[in-house]
DNA sequence: GTGAATATCCAAAGCGCTTTGAGAGGAAAT
DNA sequence: ATTTCCTCTCAAAGCGCTTTGGATATTCAC
């Protein structure tokens, strides 16, 4: 059923060559040639033929993904839904992918393996840590790559598409600071991870700024799992001097940081406020939380559709995007935060 | 660097003809010749080309999966355990994966599509649900399947693999039974989904063979998250006759229910015994429960190995595996279950 | 020793696309 | 009228593999 190009070109009275160059924007052909061209596509379902596309131009048309299999993150739910958003946009230009499951100290080799098998056009890279040695190695390795975050410290000059989370977490320091607290915790993700580091020195700098210190008690790292939401608010409201505010990492950990507040009796946004930051997981709305919640929103989905967009586009060399991109979460109030206590 | 075919033959003094048939274990080439063939091949790091092979054969060598991005499956902790596994296995082989996240609703929508761009050899399915409408499809679309798990109801003739799991919580159940336990619990994945039936199918099996019968009140149903292991667990134990065993669906949803089971003050293994299914989740074992726990085992890791190996085998028509296997969950017991208090 | 059957190997024809190098036709310049 | 220069189109040569349809030895039975 399926048409090929010899049939198309044949039932346009062209030369293969000719609808060839109109299918990709060659400069060469007749602007009404071109219609004709995409007219029968259209009335055909002509759809090229991806794995002559690969023979003949040495392109892949795929991309490369290294899965994390550490404990603590491919357990991440974030991770789904990333992948989601990458999927979504890929698909539609039929790209495929490689997904390489591996350890963090294979991951080097892992990377090398795949950029030599030229099975991949380009890898996508996430998780990124303080001087990441990922990027001067794929920068050695010449292969394009876009990363998900930023890394803190070494080169600056490689693509990424990152949020902008110190000043996320710095404006919902400030708001909180405006509505008069003064002990203001953070359950934060992973130490080791940019993410996390950038989101406390937002909370950093914010009290900073109001002159304040900031006590390093009143920060807990952990796996973005709402376990771990709920042990951290425990032993924060367990103090003796509790916080009368708290910042989440992730809507999820929110959940266990509400379940330990209201197992503690205390109300949120009178007794106790709270923020998180909110990747617009499907499944968890801040808005449908007993008290909504109020956030610092950012689409995760939005964002892996995004970085494919980027990937796919400087692979078949069509659009100029930006190198870097830095987005700004929005902090959106909502019912989960008031006032301190005895104001 | 990379050396092809034509080199490869030239260089042994032999046609491409005969190489490709030595390297495909065609038979009528000369046990010699392949050793030195194959020999050479070592030597060169000869690699075929994945896209010229494509073209040759018709053949996609690539696999599709259909994420699914409904509430309460995507954010699943056990997909990506699953995908682990599968992913290990397709990168041996080279081959690539067509990710195409779908909702529920679009699902057949999407399987077509698949089907019909030729851009995978064979699809993988999971998520069974009673007489699922995707089996039925699949075969109509005439696409190589394997499905992880089993649907209930419908056509019997299709290739799954699946574990035992009416038995696995038959086992359970019965030896909680003959621990003294009379009031079982279950905290069940959803109910909609195969798995949770036949396992609530089990304990009810098991329940009946010794002459008790099963009470509606002490199964629920959710996604594997442990906040719902906790709400469940919490509710059952409010209630004036509690359960002085429970049975868990997942190791998370036993994270949660031990939660509420110690906030009760009650001792595990004494007060109250706890049997979980563990899928071998590297982040969360078994055995490093505070008391640890009895599970029935299986690696949800390993299962997706092995429906990548049936997968890939029945592409490249190499191998032959079974169409339907059941593999049984091993019982192992731990501190977590004990005799049934008053006994 | 001859014909047929086997065992090995090969040349060449695709698979469906991109791309090079040129040709044909018409407009503009001389 | 001839030359030059675009504009538009084409034939044909790959890309690296598999596979068909022989060809050439070798072996066996008689």
């Amino acid at each position: 059923m399926a048409v090929n190009l010899k049939q198309l070109a044949e039932i346009l009275g062209l030369s293969q060559t000719t609808v060839s160059r109109a299918l990709n924007g060659y400069p060469e052909v007749n602007a009404e040639t071109r219609q004709r061209v995409l007219q029968a596509v259209r009335e055909t379902g002509y759809r090229p033929n991806r794995a002559a596309q690969r023979l003949a131009t040495g392109k892949a048309y795929s991309i490369g993904l290294v899965m994390p299999i550490a404990p603590g993150i491919d357990s991440d739910i974030h991770f789904g839904e990333f992948l989601a958003g990458l999927a979504e946009e890929a698909v539609k230009h039929d790209f495929h992918f490689v997904l390489n499951p591996s350890a963090p100290e294979d991951e080097e080799a892992t990377f090398r393996r795949l950029a030599a098998s030229g099975n991949v056009d380009a890898v996508f890279l996430a998780y990124m840590r303080a001087n990441d040695p990922r990027i001067p190695m794929l920068k050695a390795l010449s292969i394009p790559f876009v990363v998900h975050g930023r890394s803190i410290g070494g080169p600056r000059d490689y693509p990424f598409l990152d949020i902008d989370n110190r000043r996320a977490f710095y404006d919902a320091t400030k708001l909180l600071l405006q509505l008069g607290h003064h002990r203001i915790a953070l359950i934060n993700g992973p130490e080791y991870l940019a993410f996390s580091m950038r989101r406390k020195k937002g909370v950093v700098q914010a009290l900073d700024e109001w002159g304040l210190g900031f006590d390093d008690e009143l920060v807990h790292h952990s796996v973005m799992a709402d376990e771990y939401g709920y042990r951290s608010m425990q032993r924060f409201l367990h103090r003796p001097d509790p916080p009368t505010a708290v910042l989440c990492s992730s809507t999820v950990l929110a959940l266990g940081a509400v379940r330990a507040i209201n197992q503690a009796g205390l109300l949120i946004g009178h007794d106790i406020s709270i923020i998180a930051h909110d990747d617009v997981l499907p499944m968890l709305k801040p808005e449908n939380f007993s008290v909504p919640l109020t956030t610092t929103r950012s689409s995760l989905r939005a964002a892996g559709a995004r970085i494919a967009t980027r990937l796919i586009g400087g692979i078949v060399g069509r659009g100029d995007y930006p190198e870097q991109e830095l987005w700004r979460a929005e902090l959106i109030v909502r019912a989960s935060t008031g006032p301190a206590p005895g104001r």
